[in-house]
DNA sequence: ATGACATATGAGATATGA
C-alpha cells in the first residue's frame, strides 16, 4: 500500500501535473496540501476517473488539503481534533480498511510561521502543540496511523543544503525543531530517516527563486510520521525527486511511504 | 537586496509562501 504526501500549491494550476504523476506512480493513498481552492472548486471529477475517491477540507486562496484515496474513506475527520478554534483548513484524516487491517492517515498543513517573533510563528507553535496532543492521544488506541503532510519544519542541519541560510527562518527554530522533535519522542518513526538513515541530500522543497532547484539548493520540509504499528508496516519511503522537472511544477515534490 | 518566483484575487497591487 503505496501512501503519498504532496503540496501541489495550487490543484487547480496543477491538475494536469497531479494527474500524469499519478497515472507514473498508482500510489493508494495521496495526501494533498496547499489546494488554494474551497471544496465546491476542487476538481474532484478527474480524479475520480482515475479511480480515486476524494475527500477535502479547503477554503478560499489559502491552505486547503485533502485526501485521495482507492479505498473508500471511513470516519472521515475535517480539522486537527482539540483544535476547534482554528479558522484555517489544514488538516484531514481518514481511515482505510484492508484485509490486513486499518490505517487511519491524515493530510496536514502546518502554518509557515514567518516571520519569526510574530502572531503567525505563535500560530505555528500552537499548531504543533495540539498536534503533539492529538497524537498522544491516537497513540493510546495502538493502531497503524500515517500523519503526513507539509510539516514546514528542516527537521536536523542535515535536511538542507545551505542550513546556514534558515538560520533566522521559522522552518529552522529551534522552537519549531524541538517540537518535531517531540513528535518523534512520542514514538513516531519519520520514515525517510527510518530508510535511509543519515543519508545526505533528501530534499522534498526547492525554492522557485534563484535557481534553487538547478543549484539543488534544497530542504525536507514534508514528512510522513508513522505509529509504531504503521512502522512496523514500513517496506520502503521515497522522496519521488523527478517531479520537480515537470513543466510549471510546485515547489514540493511528492514524498511516498509504502507499507506491507 | 523587506529581492528573486509563483499563485489567488480581481483587474493593479497586495498577501502569502518558505
Amino acid at each position: 500500500m503505496k501512501i503519498a504526501t504532496w503540496n501541489v500549491n495550487s490543484i487547480k494550476a496543477r491538475l494536469e501535473n497531479a494527474l500524469a504523476w499519478l497515472k507514473a506512480a498508482d500510489p493508494d493513498v495521496v495526501c494533498l496540501q496547499e489546494l488554494k481552492c474551497e471544496d465546491d472548486a476542487f476538481p474532484s471529477l478527474a480524479f475520480e476517473e482515475l479511480g480515486y475517491n476524494v475527500v477535502t477540507h479547503g477554503q478560499k486562496t489559502y491552505n486547503g488539503v485533502a485526501i485521495l484515496s482507492k479505498r473508500k474513506p471511513e470516519d472521515v475527520r475535517r480539522g486537527l481534533p482539540g483544535n476547534d478554534e482554528d479558522g484555517q483548513a489544514r488538516y484531514i484524516e481518514a481511515v482505510f480498511s484492508r484485509k490486513s487491517g486499518m490505517v487511519r492517515v491524515a493530510s496536514i498543513y502546518l502554518p509557515n510561521g514567518n516571520p519569526v517573533g510574530t502572531e503567525k510563528f505563535a500560530y505555528k507553535l500552537r499548531w504543533m502543540d495540539h498536534l503533539h496532543a492529538y497524537a498522544k492521544a491516537l497513540l493510546t488506541l495502538e493502531e497503524p496511523f500515517v500523519l503526513a503532510g507539509d510539516y514546514n519544519v528542516i527537521p536536523t542541519p542535515l535536511d538542507a543544503k545551505n542550513p546556514d541560510a534558515w538560520k533566522t527562518d521559522a522552518l529552522f527554530q529551534p522552537e519549531s525543531r524541538a517540537r518535531f522533535g517531540a513528535l518523534l519522542n512520542l514514538g513516531l518513526t519519520d520514515a525517510i530517516r527510518q530508510v535511509h538513515g543519515d543519508a545526505p541530500g533528501l530534499y522534498t522543497f526547492w525554492d522557485y527563486q534563484a535557481g534553487a532547484w538547478q543549484r539543488n539548493n534544497g530542504i525536507r520540509i514534508d514528512h510522513a510520521l508513522l505509529s509504531p504499528q504503521a512502522a512496523d508496516l514500513l517496506k520502503d519511503a521515497w522522496i519521488e525527486r523527478e517531479v520537480r522537472t515537470q513543466e510549471r511544477p510546485s515547489d514540493h515534490v511528492p514524498v511516498v511511504v509504502e507499507l506491507k
